[in-house]
RNA sequence: CGGGGCGUAGCGCAGCCUGGUAGCGCACCUGCCUUGGGCGCAGGGGGUCGUAGGUUCAAAUCCUAUCGCCCCGACCA
């Protein structure tokens, strides 16, 4: 397969981006036309081990996977008021089929609240049917103005997950526990810290009555919003007609939630790690967790040498790269592009003494493994590089975040930030609810990502939202 | 929809200002040689220069129109 070089790093970190995902093309992750994303090898092996950690997580709980229609006819979006509001924008609308004009058009689903909320009220009769936990993976349509390789793209891959409750303090332990498994899965799997918090009033959901999110900090100090998870009230139970009876005999509407994460994951894993060598996976994202490469010389290295790589691959469950034809050299950056955690190398001098050269692709570290200690030493250092990028990764976020205490520090901050390195950070902005705050941190091209739940980055580390909070500490930033 | 840029070989680009036989790197094919970080050398195949008009003896190059793509902004996950 060809390789295309990759070019340097630069000071934009649009342009480096793009360097490593679409120049990177070979390494797999995606390519884009007309808004559209084709996920490719690497990249679809990357989302399916993704796709797998989440769905376990969900199913733990009791959750189902259904799949619903794609078209929605275009009244059920009418239904909820502030949901159509938000939506109509952005949606794709089919008009015509088999030839003539539809009497109703469809809409290509941007999400699946509606039609969901259709079948929830057919199936939902009772107090004995609640809680009623579906989920599904799927494509949405979202028409936007710009579309971003993985970030922001027009057809994306996602989970929805929708719920229904009997009580309200039911349907919010839901969405919280739903934005923990977010979170959970951004540091410990992805190795991406992230922030949990409330959105504001402005930036929640179309139709809720609050929406949560984890946001992440990418490399040049942008917001990532990684996962949201919805409070939608009984706004959606009402607008259906979601009803059951009580065990009190008496009519209620259900409490709703829902939440989602999508592909724009697979984008914040690459750009919280990745560097100008190409992708960096964290192992447990890792489709390949290792590779022997193969060195010998003459013909009367190559069988024994490949014999003892095929032998140690087997031991440590990893993959021989054994084509012919192409130089070590050739291999080696190959799989550096691919991200693949780690390279063994393996060739006569290290047959001799009896070792591997291991290299890991995170600190670029080599070092000489003895053979019999091989198979634990691989599982030691995936182990180790797993909370190494997470380190990294938290390390930056703490640097990157900066007090303030009010809105004229904020926009200094903000502002200085900007004409600096056109990077970001991430402001905490630690104040009361400023009328101004909003408009002002606008014309910075900033916008408030959320109301934290838990303040670990001023050292406090109490929960300061619970319900509404009267003492508002915003994180501020640009984002994606 | 505003502001910028680009369409030339599979990919990345030069050539255009100043019109005169279509170029370079990577990839591909053949041979020899090599293999511890993108092997090397030699030879070779592949393009109606986005499209349509115009000017000219002659257009990738100048003029006009048109289509498409990318980036920045507004919208947003």
């Amino acid at each position: 397969m060809a390789e295309s070089p990759i070019t340097p790093r630069n000071q934009d970190f649009a342009t480096w981006y793009q360097d490593v995902v679409l120049q990177g093309d070979m390494a797999e992750p995606a390519e884009i036309v007309k808004g559209c994303m084709v996920i490719k090898a690497n990249g679809y092996a990357v989302w399916e081990l993704l796709q797998r950690e989440l769905d376990d997580r969900f199913k733990t709980t009791g959750h189902q996977n259904l799949y619903f229609p794609l078209l929605i006819p275009e009244s059920f979006l009418h239904k909820e008021a502030e949901h159509v509001e938000g939506f109509s924008p952005e949606l794709a609308v089919v008009t015509q089929a088999g030839g003539k004009k539809l009497d109703e058009p469809y809409v290509i689903r941007p999400t699946s609240e509606t039609i969901i909320g259709h079948f929830f009220a057919k199936w939902i009769k009772s107090w004995r049917d609640l809680p009623m936990l579906v989920n599904q993976w799927a494509n949405v349509v979202r028409w936007e103005l710009r579309t971003r390789m993985f970030l922001r793209t027009t057809e994306f891959l996602w989970q929805e997950g929708h719920t229904a409750h009997s009580n309200h303090d039911e349907a919010v332990a839901e969405v919280r526990r739903m934005l923990d498994v977010y979170a959970d899965v951004a540091e410990n799997v992805m190795a991406m810290p992230v922030i949990k918090g409330v959105k504001t009033q402005a930036e929640k959901f179309a139709g809720a009555l609050q929406s949560y999110s984890i946001e992440a900090m990418m490399q040049n100090g942008f917001a990532l919003q990684a996962g949201t998870s919805h409070d939608l009230g009984q706004n959606f139970g009402k607008a259906f007609g979601v009803q059951f009876q009580s065990q009190a005999g008496q009519l209620d509407y259900v409490w709703q939630t829902s939440w989602g994460a999508s592909t724009r994951l697979i984008g914040g894993l690459i750009m919280t790690h990745s560097d100008d060598k190409g992708l960096v996976l964290p192992p447990k994202l890792a489709p390949i967790k290792a590779v022997v490469v193969p060195i010998y010389r003459k013909d009367a290295e190559r069988e024994p040498v490949l014999e003892a790589a095929h032998r140690i691959a087997k031991d440590v469950g990893a993959k021989v790269d054994d084509r012919e034809g192409q130089t070590p050299g050739a291999k080696f950056f190959h799989w550096e592009r691919r991200g693949v955690p780690v390279v063994l190398e393996l060739g006569p001098r290290d047959l001799a003494a009896g070792t591997v050269v291991l290299k890991r692709r995170d600190t670029g570290a080599k070092q000489p493994v003895s053979v019999t200690a091989i198979a634990e030493t691989v599982r030691a250092v995936l182990d180790e590089m797993q909370s190494t990028m997470f380190n990294a990764a938290k390390q930056r976020l703490k640097e990157n975040t900066v007090l303030a205490n009010s809105i004229d520090e904020v926009e200094s901050i903000l502002n200085d930030v900007t004409a600096e390195k056109g990077g970001g950070k991430f402001v905490m902005a630690h104040m009361k609810d400023d009328p101004r705050c909003d408009q002002r941190v606008k014309t910075s091209k900033a916008t408030i990502r959320c109301i934290p739940l838990v303040d670990e980055y001023d050292g406090a580390g109490k929960c300061i939202v619970t319900g509404e909070p009267v003492d508002r500490r915003l994180v501020i930033a640009k984002a994606y």
